[in-house]
DNA sequence: ACCCAGGGTCATA
DNA sequence: TATGACCATGGG
């Protein structure tokens, strides 16, 4: 099994997803810093109310107390720690002179200076990495350790940047890189709501007949 | 009532 | 380096 037939598999089965649900690069790194260990549904209520506030900008963000911050994004979880959070990375954005500026780093530079700001790890990076900077930069997140797992192609234990690179080698002779990480790891995410969670529901699961789900736990 | 979600930081050993 | 505690809402 490769790691290019799952993704096929999967892509024929749940089709395109369009990721990220944003109207703005800047609105997919505030989804980014709000989704951590959250469900995307209570995230979009906060990104609601974010917008009818008009604090879906840097300096707007900025321009907010924090307490105030905090309980527009209240329904997100988390409000005091990711009020800082957002604010930690409004700081950062606009000190590096805002998009146009970061976009002019490589890969490599921008990944470091995002992981030095307070808030924001590795997972996080990379879905603004993929998603807001169009940089061919695999995902890693918790249902990509359970799949992948289950499918005995990782055995679970690897660090974050270890399955970054298995999956990047992997999947090195691919051409457009920035599509096919999008796409898989949006499929990923969608395919472990649906079957993958901690309480698997195998019946008619597109990867049935490669997952190992049944030896691991009887 | 319990479990989980599109993580990360910090203190401790 | 590797655990554990902590953060907090909303849906199943």
């Amino acid at each position: 099994m490769t790691l290019l037939q799952v993704y096929q598999t999967l892509y024929q089965h749940y089709g395109p997803q369009s990721w990220w649900p944003a109207d703005s690069p800047f609105e997919v790194m505030v989804g980014a810093i709000l989704t951590q260990n959250t469900a995307w549904n209570n995230v979009e209520k906060a990104i609601t109310l974010l917008r009818s506030n008009h604090a879906l900008s840097a300096q707007s963000i900025l321009n907010t107390p924090t307490s105030e911050l905090a309980e527009w994004i209240r329904p997100s979880g988390y409000f005091n720690i990711k009020s800082e959070r957002l604010k930690n990375f409004c700081t950062w954005f606009l000190e590096h002179g805002g998009l146009s500026a970061l976009n002019k780093l490589d890969t490599e530079a921008l990944r470091h200076a995002l992981l030095a700001v307070k808030g924001i790890g590795p997972e996080t990076a990379d879905d603004m990495l993929l998603y807001a900077f169009q940089r061919p930069v695999f995902v890693i997140d918790a249902y990509t350790r359970r799949i992948f797992s289950r499918l005995q192609m990782i055995n679970g234990e690897e660090g974050y940047e270890g399955l970054r690179h298995y999956f990047e080698q992997g999947l090195a002779d691919y051409q457009d890189k920035v599509s096919l990480f999008n796409e898989y790891h949006a499929l990923i995410v969608i395919h472990a709501k649906m079957h993958c969670s901690k309480r698997p529901s195998c019946e008619s699961c597109p990867l049935e007949s490669m997952c190992d789900f049944q030896r691991h736990t009887t």
